[in-house]
DNA sequence: TGATAATACTTGCATAATGCAAGTATTTAA
DNA sequence: TTAAATACTTGCATTATGCAAGTATTATCA
């Protein structure tokens, strides 16, 4: 019996959305991305109320992408942390051009102006900046 | 009854995964944007395989979400069009950032070296030439 | 050393989303 | 007036998601 799922098409949108086309995973890597979270009681604090057999579900698809990796956290051993790999670190501009298309279209977007236009017209500095805020791994 | 299902946040990322996260409306889109497709028909075609009830729901939604507008084919009775609004083409940077990313990480992408250059080094005329191919709504 | 807490899950079951095959509605063309 | 073209809708099976509760492992504290 084949393992792996069969590919729906080569197609690099569709490559996308088969690692992170679902509600949840993008929030997993946002949490990386720019909100320092690392573990999975953290994840599961966001203000979308992941359901924990979901979360579970998403860091498992996530690290098996290799976008995220699971490590024990060394200061506390009931804990693991978890972080982007390159991988994932290479989705920050997608993000951020999420961010400014939402920042763009939603009324409510909590993103302030400055930081729109940041990304904007300075979006090679941007990307730099939270890439070397983040733990390399 | 509430007829309209409440955000689960107000974060860029969820405004945006509300809309369009999930395995099918970001292939809607790419149809639109890059392949030249306008038709129900022509949706469906696609590798992916869409169902014709998915098909039919997504497009709702994307139209719903003010992404796409439908309209009678004024050339045939039986057919209607699709195509983006402005805020549909203002998805034209996401989704070149996911095709470089893609371009990247799949080693079977498709996507040729010199267009992944192309949007790496010439990212605003790209754009402006992809935004230019579509027609006006 | 044994009990409690912290953390990260897993499990069972209900509801919702997706997938598949077939059917319907409207307009056009013969 | 029938048939074709196009765009859906419907019914039902399968899969994904959501919710509440339970388990497993390590740490802490009496």
């Amino acid at each position: 019996m084949p393992r792996v799922k069969k590919r729906r098409s080569d197609c690099p949108i569709n490559f996308a959305l088969e690692i992170f086309g679902d509600k949840w995973s993008l929030l997993v890597i946002r949490d990386l991305m720019f909100m320092g979270k690392t573990t999975y009681g953290e994840f599961l604090k966001g203000p979308e109320g992941i359901a924990t057999n979901i979360l579970a579900n998403r860091l498992e698809k996530l690290e098996t992408a290799e976008l995220i990796v699971k490590a024990p956290d060394p200061d506390n051993g009931t804990r693991f942390v978890y972080s982007l790999t390159e991988r994932g670190k290479d989705l920050i501009p997608v993000m951020l051009e999420i961010v400014s298309w939402s920042g763009k279209h939603d009324p409510k977007t909590p993103t302030p102006k400055a930081m729109l236009k940041q990304i904007a017209t300075n979006r090679q500095a941007v990307i730099s900046e939270i890439r070397k805020k983040l733990i390399s791994t």
